[in-house]
DNA sequence: CAGGACTGGATAGTGTGAGTATCTAGGCTT
DNA sequence: AAGCCTAGATACTCACACTATCCAGTCCTG
């Protein structure tokens, strides 16, 4: 297929598939000549995902970029792919580390009471850290023992996770599967969330206003 | 306080703080003359927050802004006030809703089987259905019964979110409070999400290795 | 086999968001 | 009175994600 007829199945403008050949997201169609190269299926639902990780995942051209690369590598270890495309997600909250030794210990603290098997070096911990000294800055400051109750229930989270793609044989498919597990389920998660708030709230405001119908 | 001792104490420079009072996210101070105003502890609090919104929450200046708007109103029922927070934030998934009536019902669902109180018009309700449509369409299609699991958790997660905010009395500081839980909580729920995920992942891989020290 | 539509690739332009810098009066301090 | 600092307005910058033009080269049609 032409470039006009995978714009027209993608619902991608041409000039924007154009970019993101350049930019390095999507493999150049298999060159028929000078000024022509055939696509195919495979294309189609790049650019799915693609829009998919820029859209709902709110990632930057370059970020999903780096997510891409790293699902295209063949892994040896496939699980263990989760945790590089993470190293290939830098959360905005890494600048200024001045001041987070104590959090970054409170981390750590966190991490060993869960008995989480995570890279001393995990970009994670830090970010955490740096999260943590922010609320902490805003005057809510979150101990281990408050954190534990979230990293529990995050631990469950984490199960039904890897849940999902467990049982993939295809080391492709299981790639690309981990990458949308991990980022595109994200906002799902935080919409659950709020959702769930909005219940809980009502919830509680009711039982407040006639406590004993609880 | 004048704005340059201001900038000190809050690391934010000059020409910042001028760009958020023009865009509304922060009260001028108090006019002591017409090239003079005076600014308080409560201002440098204030960019706090807003750089916590902004860098943190990963918010734009103008959902920060309208969320910022709704912590200064004064709330009759404090804790409805997340919805409202809630509804000053699309999120960028609320794109082409083509085709999602079928995603809606089954959104419905979910809350009816949550027995979540949550308005008919929530805006989460369809920014779920569009998520879960991208999903479906990169081939990862979430039933009912898949989102309960996760939908359980959630609550789970909303009960302590409520717990944090219990018996808080100053109105005002509870908005500031409820906003800072369910937005600047968020990050920092997906780096335990994926600390966790990195341990799981482990512990299956070991497992799979040698499955009789399980 | 000529004309027009289409193509890949390069280059340039656009619009938005989030600042950053400059300018102009006015005021405060010593 | 001199030398700062200040509020407010306006203008400029930079990165990002596209979007539009250009330019040969190619294909297809009549």
């Amino acid at each position: 297929m032409r470039i006009s007829e995978l714009s027209r199945q993608s619902g991608v403008p041409v000039a924007s598939i154009k970019y993101y050949l350049r930019k390095g997201l999507m493999p150049a169609g298999r060159a028929m000549g000078a000024t022509l190269a055939e696509y195919g299926e495979e294309h189609v639902q790049r650019l799915r995902l693609i829009r998919a990780l820029t859209t709902l995942g709110g990632l930057s051209i370059a970020a999903a970029r780096d997510v891409l690369a790293e699902i295209d590598q063949p892994h040896d270890d496939p699980r263990g792919m989760l945790g590089v495309i993470h190293y290939a997600l830098r959360t905005p909250a890494d600048a200024g580390a001045t001041g987070a030794e104590e959090l970054t210990e409170r981390v750590d603290s966190l991490v060993e009471a869960m008995d989480w098997d995570v890279s001393e070096a995990s970009p994670h911990r830090l970010a955490l850290a740096a999260s943590l000294r922010e609320l902490s800055r805003l005057g809510m400051d979150f101990g281990v023992d408050d954190l534990l109750p979230y990293a529990t229930l995050a631990a469950a989270v984490a199960r039904l996770d890897l849940d999902q793609i467990d049982g993939i044989e295809d080391r492709m498919a299981l790639a690309e599967r981990a990458a949308i597990i991990t980022l595109l389920l994200e906002p799902v998660l935080a919409l659950l969330r709020r959702l769930a708030q909005e219940g809980e709230a009502r919830r509680r405001t009711a039982e407040a206003a006639a406590p004993h119908t609880a």
